[in-house]
DNA sequence: TGTCTAGTCTTGTATATACAAGCAATATGA
DNA sequence: TCATATTGCTTGTATATACAAGACTAGACA
């Protein structure tokens, strides 16, 4: 051996970086680790739990722990909520309310909330603004079976992600992201005339589909961001 | 109590459903739960060591256990490496390389990998099609230290990310994510006059910062999609 | 009144032990 | 030869125990 290492943790990490642990391989086993670091095997255990927990390593039971198969590299973006996000970078929020009404459902409202048609949905429209400007233009319909006051929200006060967020506890979400020029209404509210972010999300509490927002980012105003560790 | 439940886990998660436990309350010690599922105290805390591990409870030594302020209404868009995706689709991938070169870092660039300037970095661009068709324009530099071989590989048979993912499995990633109209060249090699969807994403091994690549996608012909559970 | 100290509760860590359960190679018996 | 049982290794789970370390409280003391 090369070198001691401080951590089991880091030198399984080790092992598969240098290669002598290729995907599926088998690592030692927990008595073997235990062993090399003179250390009981609940602890030697622990260090692998936490590698089998972030991925890293696969466990099965009767044969040993593997490498994992680095899964197709797909990494992860957050989406945060835009009002938390302009106040955590220390702007002012203020949000301009459009339209808030009551519809009934067409065909494809129908379809995207998972509802029949000529049902009761809520609609709203609302600007929501950073340092007095237009960063999103936010277009949502709501199931009124998972938040029934939607309509008698002041989101002035409260964006209506934060208030979905409370009365129907999210369980899922799902997100299209694209890039395009909207319509001219939605440009002029944006007060823009560059291409678009949209997305497109829809939220599940325990219930069902509860929301479904459709999101438009002035392109050259606002960027998605996310740093995140494997 | 009303129910016999199952799991101390379930348990917890119930009570914090309920509203018994809300964000930042402190949650039963250890020793209590123990007590109260008779069992010890290490069974009990395994259960906690879950739920902390997903981010539902937050521990601190000394002081106790609490459930773990529902973090900004944040959820995940997963971005996936494009060849993996084409060929998810049951599409047809291939790729073209325009570019494949040593050059030496200019400031922008030094400063974008963490280098100083005027070193040696790899670059390349490449058009990923998908049934013959362009759905990314990729611009990569790449930090020779954690790829040496970069400049020889042969990405026509193997993409740049995943060449990379073995020789420096990537630990960390940012994106940035927005909507604009890219250069004409781009364009043209895109095949598209429409605006764009350019992701910057930077990935780190372990040593530092591997490389950084801007994406674009077309944005009449590409949706950057995913479904996630919180 | 203010300060230090001791005690107690919490989580954090490590150990030794025991047995269950899954898997595979080997030995056994017909 | 082939099916079956045994053995040994692996992970999975649970327990009892011990002590470290952080955070708070109450009491002693100046």
């Amino acid at each position: 051996m090369r070198a001691r290492y401080l951590t089991i943790k880091d030198y399984i990490l080790d092992q598969i970086e240098i290669g002598v642990w290729r995907a599926s391989d088998k690592v030692s086993s927990e008595n073997e680790l235990a062993q090399k670091f003179s250390v009981s095997r609940m602890t030697a255990r622990k260090a692998v739990d936490t590698l089998c927990s972030e991925g890293t390593l696969v466990r099965s039971q009767g044969l040993g722990t593997f490498v994992a198969d680095r899964r197709p590299v797909s990494s992860l973006l957050e989406i945060h909520n835009i009002a938390d996000e302009v106040v955590g970078r220390g702007h002012d929020y203020t949000c301009r309310v459009i339209k808030l009404e009551e519809i009934l459902t067409d065909k494809s409202a129908a379809n995207l909330l998972e509802m029949s048609e000529k049902q009761n949905v809520y609609h709203s429209i609302l600007v929501h603004l950073e340092d007095n400007i237009p960063v999103q233009y936010e277009d949502r319909l709501v199931n009124p079976k998972h938040a029934p006051d939607y309509i008698h929200q002041d989101f002035l006060a409260q964006t209506p992600n934060a208030y979905l967020s409370i009365v129907a506890p999210l369980t899922e979400a799902d997100h299209i992201v694209e890039a395009l020029v909207p319509s001219k209404t939605i440009l002029s509210e944006l007060d823009s005339d560059q291409p678009c972010l949209k997305i497109t999300r829809r939220t599940w509490s325990r219930r069902g589909i509860a929301s479904i927002a459709y999101l438009y980012h002035p392109g050259d105003r606002y960027r998605l961001g996310g740093h995140l560790q494997f």
